[in-house]
DNA sequence: ACCAGTCAGTGATAAAGTCACACAGGCGTA
DNA sequence: TACGCCTGTGTGACTTTATCACTGACTGGT
């Protein structure tokens, strides 16, 4: 259970070192794996639940860039572990997490005597560029009421869900307003119903 | 002069190893170094000159994400070579550049052997995230004619630049005609002069 | 001088963001 | 129970940005 696969593949004798020396971290839901300016402790390596990674800008609008879920690496770490660089965004959990936090002379060692991990970090930082470079390009050029539709079929498969409207509107970085009106609009349309704090999906969502 | 950083700090032998399979490759303004779709041919160290990354969104726009000078590492293309999938977005040289060509034997092989290549390319990825995530906060957050100004304070050295409207609207993910009309709301108020390609700058625009 | 291709300007309209405010639901306390 | 308080939602008015459609201006080649 208490396992992440990137450290699989190192030869028995790394691995033992490296898990001796790690003990998972246990976060609730809601709890804050750093903040915005914070120096960075090591390397996460999420072994169960979501973490979710968002940014505020300077008008204090926030947005989501990228989710982390079991088995994933906070590659963004690594930049602020080399440089001393504190992190320009800021990591929630969303379901329950455990976490390794692989601090740097370990990190260092694993680069140095593991080919296997050295590619878990390169294929890691590839998704995420790439994860990024869509975003801009979602954020840029794709219609709100897209996005928006686009976001809750992803998730329709429970039948409702629990999010506020000014959460969604973090999620797709635009205003808390914007979501209001078009989620009125798609309950006008029939394919949804709204509630306090709730989206319920009527049949018809997603078809 | 044909010289990359990260090579420097390499351990003799391995710089001599390095050096003598590479063989600097020259791109005039406007080649492409790769595009959309291309596979990968290895990791580009560019050593003079400067190159723009840009993707085309599904909608047919554009938007630059970022650029590359000398001494930078195009550190999206090893996200490409490490699983063989094509890249998603284009590199279109601005100034006449030299490049490096890596090849991927001989990246495994350096990051393998040299901690300061391990820690040059872990920079760069810090870096190019960063770019990133900035670029989302910019583009979901900010207004576009305070984008444009800071967009052309950042070029008013030289007194004009040399750019289509086109161009300019790449650069900042939005639509031609948003560029023609804001840059004509500033020539109204005198900051600059317009001329067909060309943007001149007067005394008051930094001020 | 003419033509084709590129570049720039602009009106009309739709989409999205901002500001301001009203109101509803849930919860604790007097 | 009644009152206030906090959070969440709805909506009008207005600004900014995006999109569509079209016009005309500049440039280089014949």
């Amino acid at each position: 259970m208490l396992h992440h696969s990137i450290l699989d593949t190192l030869p028995a004798d790394i691995r033992e070192d490296a898990l001796s020396s790690l003990q998972p971290l246990q976060f609730e839901q809601g709890k804050i794996l750093f903040r915005a300016g914070d120096p960075c402790q090591g390397l996460p390596l999420v072994l169960k639940g979501t973490v979710k990674v968002q940014m505020t800008g300077l008008s204090g609008n926030s947005i989501v860039l990228y989710r982390m879920g079991a088995d994933d690496i906070c590659t963004l770490s690594i930049g602020c572990l080399m440089t001393g660089d504190g992190f320009r965004a800021e990591a929630v959990v969303e379901d329950d997490a455990d976490v390794f936090m692989v601090p740097r002379g370990l990190f260092d060692r694993l680069m140095e005597q593991s080919a296997s991990f050295r590619l878990g970090i390169m294929e890691s930082y590839g998704r995420r560029l790439n994860d990024l470079m869509l975003l801009v390009e979602e954020v840029a050029f794709r219609r709100m009421d897209e996005r928006l539709v686009h976001w809750l079929e992803a998730r329709a498969g429970q039948g409702e869900i629990t999010i506020t409207h000014q959460e969604l509107a973090v999620e797709l970085g635009t205003a808390r307003e914007v979501v209001s009106r078009l989620l009125k609009e798609l309950e006008r349309k029939g394919r949804l119903r709204l509630s306090r704090g709730k989206i319920e999906f009527t049949g018809s969502f997603t078809g």
